[in-house]
DNA sequence: ACAAATAATGAATCATTATTCAATATTGAA
DNA sequence: TTCAATATTGAATAATGATTCATTATTTGT
């Protein structure tokens, strides 16, 4: 044998991942995914096209890192608040309005994490960014109802809900062409926080929750409205 | 001049046009976008590839086309629902099951139009589904709004909250890998009518609607929470 | 029936990028 | 210094599927 990786080469190698990891992260937060080509990739990160795929053995894979990564970051974040003892209503409203500020605050990437249209295989990957967010919120919102805090709900559908709300929510404001004025951003927030506490926390406002069934027990859904076109 | 469209020429013309409509919606109902390929959809059209660009531009016009009369669909439902008359809290409650409930029932299409990754162009297309909802859903809220039925609300952010509640909250159910079970879907449409019921209409918990500013006020969101990782 | 105009055809082309790989450079033990 | 192993390079390739277009078929007024 005439070569062993040395510890010098190691760490270079490491570099290198990380770099990569680093470009891939940078581009898509300036640009977007039209910007997040793995040439341009590559070349952010100081190595040929080719270079890349002995770190990663595809573009999915290496975005699923990228979006891991930065899930981890706003999980993080959000298990800080949640830990961070009190009612748990108090904490719901935290992590909300960590989530929206931080997403207002790093636009571009929010975007292409949340909304922008992408390659199949990357939105694929986008999953674990909602999943991660939501699970933490399920815990908090399980808390609640676990203490009697809230009213009894499935949490998981809850946190379901709430993330597709925050995001859903977000969508108009982060997209590029929509001048965002820094103004009524803490307006926006805050009607957004106010949405998904009382969803959570609110008492069931009538002892009647079978009210809503009404549609669904009368059978078809899909009656003639308006005398309206055939499937 | 030798030749001008005559009557049944030109109903042909429309016929074709339709047909390619209808493949189009039925490849995407039965095997989401995956099978809605032009020269598949041309083939279930009985015709030829060529001949579906003397309809339509480019792929992406022909699902805005397809997705415009989807949407259409399901805003007649809702706006049937929206103009029933009663409490808007009532019509609210009756716009979500409905919506919930069709998409539950034509699962894959629903996938597909609200979940599934797709390409980029068609992505974009797909909005127009999510606003049309909306901007329905708006409308009931702001009724609600202004006779007062509802607490003081930003009718817009409630409607993409909304939305996107429902939406989410459907996604892992409506996924083709996830078995569902029938018997369980009333009460899971009915959970997911309550949390949107209790975020629209509950009053303000509390009169300190600042309460959940806290974060925002302190400065910086992205505190070291557990001497974690810099940028 | 004929010809000009319009439609339809579907195999070939194009466009886009991710991915590969033969060639080259670097590394470290002997 | 040498050489086998490893790492890098980036131009060439591949794969996918939408789109084109030269050719063929239909249509209708004369």
């Amino acid at each position: 044998m005439a070569y062993r990786r040395s510890k010098r080469i190691e760490a270079k190698l490491a570099d290198n991942r990380t770099q990569i990891l680093q470009a891939a992260r940078r581009l898509v937060s300036e640009g977007g995914w039209p910007e997040a080509q793995m040439a341009a990739i590559a070349a952010a990160a100081n190595l040929a096209t080719g270079t890349v795929y002995r770190y990663f053995s595809s573009k999915a894979e290496l975005f699923a890192e990228v979006l891991a990564s930065v899930s981890q970051r706003e999980v993080d974040v959000i298990q800080g608040v949640a830990e961070s003892g009190g009612p748990a209503k108090q904490r719901l409203a935290d992590a909300v309005v960590a989530f929206t500020t931080r997403a207002l605050r790093g636009r571009r990437l929010a975007y292409a994490l949340i909304a922008e249209p992408c390659d199949p295989e990357i939105d694929q990957a986008r999953l674990v960014y909602r999943r991660a967010i939501g699970e933490k919120l399920q815990r908090i919102i399980a808390d609640g109802v676990t203490t009697g805090e809230f009213p009894a709900q499935d949490p998981r559908v809850a946190a379901s809900c709430v993330v597709g709300a925050m995001m859903e929510a977000l969508v108009g404001p982060l997209a590029p062409e929509s001048i965002q004025l820094k103004a009524g951003s803490q307006d926006f927030v805050s009607e957004i926080v106010r949405f998904c506490l009382r969803a959570v926390t609110a008492p069931e406002s009538r002892p009647r929750p079978d009210l809503a069934l009404r549609v669904l027990k009368g059978g078809r859904t899909k009656p003639s409205l308006k005398g309206g076109k055939r499937e």
